[in-house]
DNA sequence: ACCAGAGCGGAATGATCCGTTCCAGTGTTA
DNA sequence: TAACACTGGAACGGATCATTCCGCTCTGGT
């Protein structure tokens, strides 16, 4: 299915498919409460031409969540390729705050009633997650008192950083990833205050909405 | 003006007060955007009661988060008595991380119009902020690429940070805090990436609403 | 050439939400 | 006991959106 170069009315539509999420997922991540008509105007496109493609901006935003998991599952499985356990996690983390993908995922749920599919692929995730955690752990690098959960905290502090310009800001968050990534390293610095997070602590968001 | 054990109306009223600008901090740092009506049942007390004290929800809004700046200033003041600068820096940063200041003020600029006070108070707390800073970076224990700017960027993160217990998101935000000035401080690990945060980068949010 | 219809833009609709106003009730004080 | 300051909460009016609908355009088959 070559969406490119395809004229006519077909390959109109085939271009307003990847317009569409393209500019749906800008939108939503800058602010995941965005109008529906937001997206269709930096989509340059009419409402209609939205909801020809998706019943209801729910499942937009199902979609849009759902490519997000399966982009970290991708990345998770791509870094689990790297031979040095430590370098698979850093360089994992890095990815994904890259993508922004955690804003796609976790701010984007609870706007929506999750599929039995995105249930598996969550529960994929977290697997890949913490097999790369473990992984690290073999290496030594990582401070005992760290646990897995840590990293989807640390993920919510870098989306935290936000600036008009997204290349700008993905330098800045990559700055403090950075930051955060030392003091996820062993050495010989104070015990990380406090109890560490729980298994979903922070999951308080996946449905109240 | 004693507000407690003052009996009758005139008590009532005064006690109101105090139970009121709770709650608006309660709701508000919980959602920026919460309805008024939310705040009201929060006080337990009726909407009446809140026009009678502020003429707008933005004059409530305004009146929250100036005093959030000033708890920043005086929180910063008694920052500078400490000797050592870096145990300067770092208690400051734990004290307006537990107080959750940042959300106070930088989350809630933008939703009013400021006043002229404002603007001066800011601008003394920028001061301060850059002369803690300045008294860390004499200990020789800040990194050398470390800017006056990541403060804020480093209160942004932590304060991204947020369960449903105060308490527990104190405690993790300590956590986070941990890490981050971990990387704050002085090593042999690399650089820390890209170009450094430049004033007012992260201010998009100041006036646009 | 022509037409059936897929796709489309955007106005119209209807529901919901929320800031603000208003009014009747209640306890207090003089 | 007569004002009255203060209050709770219903009512109002404006704004915001998701969704629907309608008339138009352009295309591809005949």
């Amino acid at each position: 299915m070559p969406e490119t170069a395809l004229p006519g009315r077909g390959g109109q539509a085939a271009r307003n498919n990847l317009v569409i999420l393209d500019a749906a997922r800008h939108v939503f991540l800058a602010d995941p409460k965005a109008p529906i008509s937001q997206v269709a105007e930096r989509a340059g496109v009419g409402i209609s031409a939205l909801y020809r493609r998706y019943a209801s901006k729910e499942l937009l935003l199902c979609r849009l969540c759902h490519d997000g998991l399966r982009t970290y599952i991708a990345e998770a499985e791509a870094a689990d390729e790297e031979p040095d356990g430590w370098t698979a996690l850093t360089g994992f983390l890095g990815r994904v705050v890259d993508a922004d993908v955690h804003s796609l995922t976790v701010h984007l749920a609870g706007t929506f009633t999750p599929t039995e599919e995105m249930g598996a692929d969550a529960r994929r995730a977290n697997e890949l997650s913490a097999g790369l955690f473990a992984r690290a752990r073999g290496t030594g690098r990582l401070r005992e008192d760290a646990v897995t959960e840590d990293l989807g905290m640390i993920l919510e502090c870098c989306s935290a950083i936000r600036v008009d310009d997204p290349d700008r800001t993905a330098e800045l968050r990559r700055r403090y990833l950075a930051m955060l990534i030392k003091g996820l390293e062993a050495g010989n610095g104070p015990a990380l205050p406090g109890p560490p997070p729980r298994p979903g602590e922070m999951n308080g968001r996946w449905r109240p909405s």
